[in-house]
DNA sequence: AAGCTGAAAGAAAGCGCTTGCTGTACGCCT
DNA sequence: AGGCGTACAGCAAGCGCTTTCTTTCAGCTT
């Protein structure tokens, strides 16, 4: 049915040997030889068999990316970016098709993708946030990561805590996000801002992001003397709501936060979509952004700077962060030194973010 | 280096045959034979070679999805859908890995990907949104597609024309969304809101999308005796902008449609993201929204019930389509009587629309 | 003119799997 | 008891390519 090398070898008069040559270009060829055999190639519409290419020569055409889900602009710019570096011109040898794989955060479902990638020999594979912080999946996860590493698949983690194989002195190439320092940065923003009653909206626990964020935050309120010890800090807990990574824990986080009634003129969310939430409970409680309460997110996603009020939040470059490893997984760049890289964040102030209301205590 | 069959038909004390037997369950394998080999696979850790597989039984695991840019939330929202349709559980056989291509609408890419695939021997390939309507760039794509299908690839059409392929009768299957009918409808309401003079800001003419919305609008006007015949649709032309899908395309043609003082009431936008520059351009102008002047988008995207004012904008269902698309590639599902089935849109009226400010003239 | 070199082409052995066909041994029928 | 059908299991032939090793042959050297 399909045209095989065989048929351009018997078209052209030579051997499929000498096709593939001049397919891979890895060999001489005699000029006129080159010539006809493309002839034959262009005539027959000759599309080479991936998969039996990659059988003979042991190699893939295939880097696989995990993800939450993306549709989640998070990810879908990592993925985006990671893709148009992974395909290059397309055509160009060495460009690789892109498997996306939704994990929707699910231990089994990570697991799994990584055993289906496995078995299509993939060239590399791209980890991306949705890891879980429990020991028991690390480890299943090293193992896999393990097989995956001594079969010549690169393994890169992109916003995910770093891992180190079994044996091995340093960690899996990682790209890190400096999640604490902009947590940091953005509540000290607040605190210059004048703010003292600062309410936070966390993550979801079990990611390990989560944890980052909110230990910059604390450490912004220590710098100023709110810390744990401290009479400022001492119903610190109080002003903490755990939620997740959605609107509607955002929402509901904020309604608990005024149901508290812990006078907060401020609340940082876990990332901006959370922080959409936040706005939107506050409005539904009549109160303003930034007049009444300020608001920040994280992440600094398209829409926030559309929001209105414009999101004051902290910018992850994940489409930089994307190609990265998108270069990275086709070894086009040197890991980095030590394993780990780290990704600066900045502070974006923008119109969410105000001095609190000037009130009569 | 690598576990194969033979390791494990060694282990199991068994031919390859027998283990592949046992692994693919289309074969008749003695209960306890069967026992033997599945704790040899465990024992070593076997996973199949997927290429090698591929190539034995010419199938393949993959399916490919031609998409814009999937950080683009109408296209991610499609995708991840697809995925998780086809993915299924994952390890489950007939569980298919989804490679998405960003063609960023260049006809160019979109070829490229399809060759890719075809060289993959892509299971099946679902194009989406990116079509550009020129008819060179169909016939190569057709090609392309009529090869891809001879071979026993399902193609699916997604949010983009029906297509017939050269010597058939029925279109290729195709997912259409109501782009016309959801079009007619917004400007419907807006009409009956009572505005009279409605702004329209295009997305990029090479798209087929750009058309069909248009042509929604115009009929509503139309309806109403505002077609171009009539008084009141003599300038209508000046009321049209023509843009692009992004932000900024929809923020330019707003500040153009002011310069041009046509005295517009309300502005429909190509699409939610338009309308999100369109809110900015207006705001920037010190308009407000819909107080001055009413604003509706569509395709409704997450976004758009958080902004504020919450965006009035007309609905498709992506994931369901993603999710359908995704049944009928893997074939699943059967392809709808005559190949193409519409999608319904449906209208969403928010706080972005209003009536008219009452001005004396 | 014989021998050598090196470039170019071919033969053929796999890569790891699936599957049609060929055994083989058992149970069952008559 | 002899012949058959049935249920398994194995053999071996590919799937379409890459790549090692061999062969061929033109062009030089001495």
């Amino acid at each position: 049915m399909a045209v095989t090398l065989a048929d351009v070898a018997a078209r052209a008069g030579v051997s499929s040997a000498t096709v593939s040559r001049v397919l891979n270009g890895n060999y001489p060829v005699a000029g006129s030889t080159r010539e006809r055999v493309q002839r034959a190639v262009a005539e027959l519409d000759y599309v080479v068999n991936g998969q039996a290419r990659a059988l003979a020569a042991a190699t893939s055409d295939l880097v696989g990316v995990l993800v939450n889900d993306v549709a989640d602009p998070f990810f879908g710019l990592i993925a985006s970016a990671l893709q148009a570096e992974v395909g290059v011109g397309a055509a160009e040898p060495g460009g690789k098709l892109t498997v996306v794989c939704n994990t929707g955060g699910s231990p089994e479902a990570e697991l799994t993708y990584l055993t289906l990638l496995e078995r299509q020999r993939a060239a590399g594979v791209v980890l991306t946030g949705g890891a879980v912080d429990s020991p028991a999946h690390s480890t299943a996860v090293l193992a896999r990561l393990a097989r995956l590493a001594a079969s010549g698949t690169r393994i890169v983690l992109c916003g995910r805590p770093a891992l180190t194989l079994p044996g091995e002195s340093a960690p899996l190439t990682t790209l890190a996000f400096d999640n604490h320092g902009g947590a940091r940065r953005l509540t000290e923003h607040l605190l210059s801002l004048g703010h003292r009653r600062i309410g936070y909206v966390t993550g979801p626990p079990e990611r390990s992001t989560t944890g980052h964020r909110l230990a910059g935050h604390r450490a912004a309120l220590a710098g100023h003397g709110m810390g744990p010890g401290t009479d400022a800090g001492a119903d610190a807990d109080q002003l903490i709501v755990h939620g997740g990574y959605d609107r509607n824990a955002g929402f509901d986080a904020t309604l608990e936060l005024l149901r508290r009634d812990v006078g907060v003129t401020a609340i940082v969310a876990a990332n901006d979509t959370v922080a959409l939430g936040v706005c939107a409970a506050l409005r539904d409680r009549g109160l303003s952004v930034p007049g009444d309460v300020s608001v920040a997110g994280f992440d600094d996603l398209p829409f926030s700077a559309d929001a209105s009020p414009a999101l004051t939040t902290v910018r992850i470059p994940l489409q930089e962060a994307g190609a990265r490893a998108g270069r990275l997984v086709m070894g086009r760049t040197a890991p980095p030194p030590g394993g780990v890289a780290t990704i600066a964040t900045e502070l974006m102030v923008r119109g969410s973010t105000a001095p609190p209301a000037t009130r009569r205590s």
